[in-house]
DNA sequence: ATTCCTTTGCTGGATAAACAACACATTCCT
DNA sequence: AGGAATGTGTTGTTTATCCAGCAAAGGAAT
């Protein structure tokens, strides 16, 4: 991975950082590549330097995060159970802002809430695999069982996140651990 | 005055902002130009591209500061006494950790008071001038009384700030538009 | 429908900033 | 003392961004 031009870096966060504040101000397709560029502090033709348009620019923006959280839970899978889920949770913290307006945005966001349940059901399937020697479960459907706890784990984030995460990455995952292994 | 690039700007309001994180952090003469441009997030070579070298740098911050009262001062002196006292205080106020770092460091910016000290007194001189049929201070030296009140005013400042503004601005130029009335 | 206004992609030329490299000075260390 | 590290000021080249301006598409109002 050759580095990127200090340059890239920083446009290319100004007008993330830019484009989620509209997010949480306005509806998607009130939004313009204009407010866009305003916001981040840069002319209008660099937002189209780096995006096609703005559906590439949450396109790329998802995708961006779903990538980071697939290195974070590779990364994290060899450590503890319950500290993997802490660890994820933290990166949901750092990244409030994201996750609760993509999460919440029913209109412009539909892609993302189910992107990111494949992602998590993708995850638990894996770990199934791996703890399935336990003999719990036996006789169910495996794709019952990770679909119902890949909706529990969402259902818990988005809660969290709307709620203004009002308990600690710890605690949460804490306890999101605990009602996990029953199931697991 | 033709509009400059938005590039400029942002790179030297970078630079510019680091640079006063880092006097609040250590003394001047510890402050590299490298640590400059890092927190800048800025290369080294830009920041030769915008000042000499670091003493530049503090001459044209502080220097930029004295013409915005300048012209903030110009502009105010058509309002009210008290009011216009307020609208300085709103600046000082804005630029809380320019002024008070400056005010502060006794080796980094010796000559930041004493500037600042003239810009005061000259303005007290010319109000002064305007103000003087008044009567009161009759046969006074008008130097001593420039001094009076311009030391008297910058003390006031240095304090509010370096208790870190406990009164808003209103509140704080009344006082201090008060005690100016009874001298001049 | 026609007008008016905003937004859209896109261009071309100018320029700020990046980056890497230099020779030299300074501090640090041990 | 002497070598390593760090900081300085400057250069040349490359690249990203700016900016002004375009024609076209769409919406809203009259």
């Amino acid at each position: 991975m050759q580095k990127v031009d200090r340059r890239v870096l920083k446009t290319q966060e100004a007008i993330k950082k830019a484009f989620l504040e509209l997010m949480n101000e306005k509806k998607f397709d009130e939004i313009t590549i204009q407010d866009i560029s305003d916001r981040a502090n840069v002319n209008r033709s660099t937002v189209y330097l780096h995006y096609l348009d703005k559906f590439d620019l949450l396109d790329k923006l998802i995708e961006e995060h779903i990538n980071k959280l697939k290195e974070t839970s590779e990364w994290a899978c060899q450590v503890e159970w319950v500290e993997a889920i802490q660890i994820l949770f933290e990166y949901f913290e750092n990244h409030a802002l994201f996750f609760s307006t993509m999460l919440a945005s029913k209109e412009a966001a539909p892609s993302f809430r189910s992107k990111f349940l494949d992602y998590v059901i993708e995850g638990f399937k894996d770990e199934l695999h791996k703890t399935n020697g336990n003999g719990k479960n036996e006789g169910l459907n495996e794709d019952v069982i990770v679909k119902f706890v890949a909706n529990a784990y969402v259902g818990v984030l988005e809660s969290w996140l709307k709620d203004g995460m009002p308990s600690p990455p710890q605690s949460i995952a804490k306890e999101l651990g605990i009602l996990l292994e029953r199931i697991l």
